[in-house]
DNA sequence: ACAGATATGTTGACATCCGATATATTGACA
DNA sequence: TGTCAATATATCGGATGTCAACATATCTGT
């Protein structure tokens, strides 16, 4: 432990993996709503985040192409790329968890600190 | 709330300090063993941290000269600044520990995550 | 005299955060 | 048809915090 923090980021994208598949615009969404707008995962916080979880191996990323219906055949169409937690990715999330757990429960026992112990 | 962290060393440093007045290595010592050695403040975050919850008015130091016994009469002696939290900081000390909690909860309801909830 | 604990500080490398900027597609509405 | 908001991705640069390492000096025990 010794510092701190955990990436709060990497935890929430991580557990919100865990339930399935899905794409970076989806997570910064859910990640919103689910916190009732406390958090906010902005384009300069998410996107270096994926990069880093799939560098490290704990996600992995696929492109898709969603074609809208209106579009000329060739046209290019709106990229996505869908994340999906790898065992590693799953692994992390649990010790992570567990982390922050511990984490909470040591700055609790600062804040209610018995008046006389050293 | 929005991203995470809160400082953790700021709100340990506090909750010591609201105790009584502390010197920087009492802090660190006091918060490595009431962590049971978890928390380590080395000199490279204490000391920045204490000059910047100074320059914020929530803590308030001051310079104590330590005499040994066996020291020359005009010798320097070792020096202490011991530190107090002032009204503000006590006040900052309260909030951070609410936001604190806030965020620990808001974390769990991610980890907690009831499967059909999008 | 020496080593280890006490006590305070700075420095530089590194990582993260976050607002701003950039690009492109899609859907809705007038 | 034009335009605007939402969708979707990504990078950049400034600011901040972390941490090991370095630096200095005093005190205590042997």
């Amino acid at each position: 432990m010794a510092t701190a923090a955990l990436d709060t980021h990497e935890l929430i994208a991580l557990s919100l993996l865990a339930e399935g598949p899905l794409y970076g615009y989806a997570i910064s969404q859910r990640a919103r709503s689910r916190s009732s707008g406390d958090v906010t995962l902005t384009p300069g916080v998410l996107y270096p985040l994926l990069k880093r979880l799939e560098k490290g191996g704990l996600i992995l990323g696929e492109w898709d192409e969603v074609k809208s219906e209106r579009a000329a055949g060739d046209a290019p169409g709106r990229r996505r790329k869908w994340y999906r937690l790898t065992p590693r990715g799953a692994k992390r999330l649990h010790a992570q968890a567990e982390a922050h757990r511990a984490h909470a429960r040591m700055v609790e026992a600062f804040l209610t600190a018995p008046e006389g112990s050293a």
